[in-house]
DNA sequence: ATCCCGAGGG
DNA sequence: CCCTCTGGAT
């Protein structure tokens, strides 16, 4: 896609949402980082209903400790992979006390370190918490991001690489959000919704279906 | 490359 | 039945 296409697709995507945020439901950083480990392979709809009750019966990294991997896999028994998720969510808990007062850290390292955060989440967490100007590739991203030519890639390094290259830097820290949501629910991985997208006329694949 | 792993959609 | 959903660790 070139370079002023580009930035059109940015600007209709900012029109129709101009503050974009996470459908996922915290009321602390602790809680979203949380809820973004949780949120692998898992719709936001099931990760919500599943928070509820966790961040209620636990909404800090000491209570999570107390509640232990077998109270916090009671609560998320309805999510995938919720054995492995629930032992980084109390491993992940116990490291933020040990080693940073039980406060989320701002930087990358210290982020990747902690069980069950990878550069996906890690990235997340640096735009959605502390607004650094970083991509966040998962599975829509990937996608659209090829699907469309926005910054093509084999793997999802590259498409971070290619974005953080051709995304206009006053739409870089919203970018991951309008991304993930046009992903969601009109680009999708299945029919996408041609029918339905404000930037069908930039795209590459332009749907013959719709 | 493989495993983990429930719910929802088609 | 199949695929997909804001991946990470081995």
């Amino acid at each position: 896609m070139k370079r002023e296409a580009i930035r059109e697709f940015f600007r209709r995507l900012h029109d129709a949402d101009p503050e974009p945020k996470t459908e996922l439901e915290y009321a602390s950083p602790y809680q979203l980082l949380v809820a973004v480990v949780l949120s692998a392979q898992a719709t936001d709809r099931s990760v919500n209903l599943a928070t509820r009750k966790l961040f209620a019966a636990a909404p800090t990294p000491e209570a999570m400790v107390s509640l232990g991997e077998d109270g916090v896999a009671g609560h998320i028994r309805t999510i995938g992979l919720f054995r492995n998720k629930a032992r980084n969510t109390v491993a992940l808990s116990r490291l933020l006390l040990e080693r940073h007062g039980g406060e989320v850290p701002a930087g990358r390292e210290a982020l990747e370190a902690l069980p069950g955060v990878g550069r996906k989440t890690a990235n997340v967490v640096l735009n959605t918490i502390f607004r650094q100007p970083v991509m966040a590739v998962d599975t829509h991203i990937f996608r659209l991001a090829n699907r469309t030519g926005l910054a093509p890639g084999k793997d999802v390094v590259a498409v971070e690489n290619a974005l953080l290259r051709r995304v206009p830097k006053e739409y870089l820290l919203d970018a991951h959000h309008w991304l993930i949501l046009h992903g969601r629910y009109v680009c999708t991985a299945h029919k996408p919704k041609c029918g339905e997208c404000c930037v069908r006329d930039l795209c590459l694949y332009r749907d013959k279906t719709a």
